[in-house]
DNA sequence: TATTAGCACTCTAGTAATGTGAGTGCTAAT
DNA sequence: ATTAGCACTCACATTACTAGAGTGCTAATA
């Protein structure tokens, strides 16, 4: 269905007016407060024409209207553009203070506490994942009896370690002296190229370290997909503040699906793939199965490589217009934070 | 004020009752429920004692009674041990799958969500300080530009790593050397004995090192102390399922002071001092302004020493009796595990 | 003297009755 | 095509009423 100039404005006004206001909106009320230049009888025709096309609803016979998930889709993608008064989130942006550098969980955790702080939503950001997997440094370390340690360290300065049990008695000469043939490989190849070089000479050379060898690329593995595991939610209290989670039952279901991660991880990561910021509204989110809820997602990069994804989660009732922003924002905040630690470890 | 014996007995069958039903307790229903040989005229009698003397209120005139603090205060001390039925939640013991050794954090975690599930109230676990600082091994790796990379490796595995930047342009080998001659040094001295020694030699000897002395120790410090910070909360929507927490404003309160970690973190260490389980019941709680909430806190240890806090957060009318047991074995639990691997750290 | 039966009184929670007002949708006039 | 006008609808707030659980007091009882 297509609408002509003046049903958008109407759409939009509806919108933008229950964003603000949280109650459905009548056409007395919307004449008064927009300038359409009609009067409220043929707003309420108007409105009749847009509840027809799906873009808005009534919560009874005599209620104003409420915007669809449709309704909300096309505002986020063919009126949202149209204007672009964000200057009151813009000195928001500035007054809050930004992430720093630190260790990269703080830098994680007080990212996601600032979308919370600037959206009034509840902040996600899923931690970056290595970039290839380039590692800088990998030592072994003895404990007690058959155990060791891993410790694998990053071109970024990020640290994974992992605890494995060794079959032989291995001294720590010999641990060394595996750890600075793997260092010397790690000059050239990639995490990646190691592990498939590992596979090969354990095949080809029946080196003495086979059952090491193959521990480090299990580790490896493991401490690979770690660090990408780790979902953070910042502020998930914000999201109390909206009238709409009032109820006892939702805020529940809210805060379960919070603690599932791992749910939420699928959910932020099938994101991941496309470019730039995403906005799923209500039921349009696959895996969330909570109702009334919207997703602004984006994701950060380095360099050229997107490392992880970060967003805000709220009611559908949102303010997508400053929401969007901020995310964006964060997303380019964050993209150059990382970049300037990982910078280096580029060039190595 | 003294109670009698049979006093006693109706104030424990009212904090049981109200317990278990979460309704304010009437004379009627108390003697239809136990069998005190005196009839409900007798009981409100008492009750109104009981009233007097602190330990039960009225929510209003025509309403049964409902314990006070002090009641609950006076049944933890003097009344729960009487009877001893806990073989119910001894079965759920049997079947919740226990944390399982792995990751430290995981470990962590899994041990809060444990408490969680089986307490029905929100989980907490500090996680462990190192015990004595005692490390095995302390790595340095070379970055770009000027930055290194400090890893402070546990007796108990754990890995910790601190981002440095050097003033000088030190090369690996010399990073090497000294990280060699400081673990020379760690086969003898704790932590807090190599920190003095640093200070020391820099003082007497003019050895090349000193900033990196200087930067290795302070590293060591902020290290030391970045564990013990860790707050695992687990199952913190567990407490909504409680009704006393069905205004939305009292939830949304709880869920910022969970989000204010190191409140929580000052709360339970208070308590960590002391021996054995420690239950802190509504206003009791200092820094935990939450009205209506009680706490259960033990700590855990290796050895002899006390390395950790955990306990329990639930509304004051909680299952008092099963949580406590709860605590207490899921405390035990938590020592043994980590006996198991610090075992080894300690033989050193 | 402690206990108990009986009864008047209190207060909440739930239900029904009622009114108000915002808002729609239709029709007829412009 | 737009608009004024009007009947109609429905949620929400207010009020009134009732039922019931529970207390606290008093007088009778063992």
């Amino acid at each position: 269905m297509e609408l002509d100039e003046r049903n958008k404005k109407v759409l939009q006004a509806v919108i933008d007016s229950y964003i603000a206001s949280g109650s459905p909106i009548g056409s007395t009320v919307l004449v008064r407060q927009y300038d359409f230049g009609v009067s409220s009888a043929t707003v309420r025709n108007i409105m009749a024409e847009l509840e027809e096309g799906g873009y808005l609803t009534h919560p009874h016979t005599s209620a104003g209207r409420v915007p669809t998930d449709l309704g909300y889709r096309y505002y986020i993608d063919s009126l949202i553009s149209i204007e672009n008064d964000t200057d009151d989130i813009e000195d928001q942006l500035r007054q809050t203070p930004p992430p720093h550098k630190g260790d990269i969980q703080e830098l994680m955790e007080e990212a996601s506490r600032f979308l919370a702080t600037l959206s009034h939503c509840a902040g996600v950001v899923i931690a970056p994942s290595e970039p290839e997997g380039q590692y800088k440094h990998i030592e072994f370390v003895r404990l007690r009896g058959k155990e060791a340690l891993i410790i694998f360290v990053t071109g970024t300065g990020t640290v994974q370690n992992k605890l494995i049990e060794l079959d032989e008695h291995i001294s720590q000469q010999e641990l060394n002296y595996f750890g600075s043939y793997l260092d010397e490989q790690l000059q050239q190849w990639s995490l990646h190229e190691i592990r498939q070089r590992l596979v090969d000479k354990m095949r080809e050379e029946r080196l003495g370290f086979t059952q090491l060898m193959e521990e480090t690329y299990r580790a490896s593995q493991e401490v690979q997909g770690r660090d990408a595991e780790k979902v953070y939610i910042g502020g998930a209290s914000q999201i109390l503040e909206n009238p709409e989670f009032a109820s006892v039952e939702r805020m529940r279901s809210l805060f379960k699906a919070f603690e599932d991660k791992f749910k939420l991880l699928k959910l932020l990561d099938r994101s991941a793939a496309a470019e730039g910021i995403k906005v799923f509204i209500g039921a349009e989110n696959p895996y969330f199965e909570m109702q009334g809820c919207s997703l602004v997602v984006s994701n950060y990069r380095v360099g050229k490589n997107v490392v992880g994804t970060l967003g805000v989660i709220g009611p559908t009732r949102m303010q997508y217009k400053q929401v969007i922003h901020v995310v964006d924002y964060t997303s380019k905040l964050l993209s150059k934070l990382l970049g300037e630690r990982f910078q280096g470890s580029l060039e190595k």
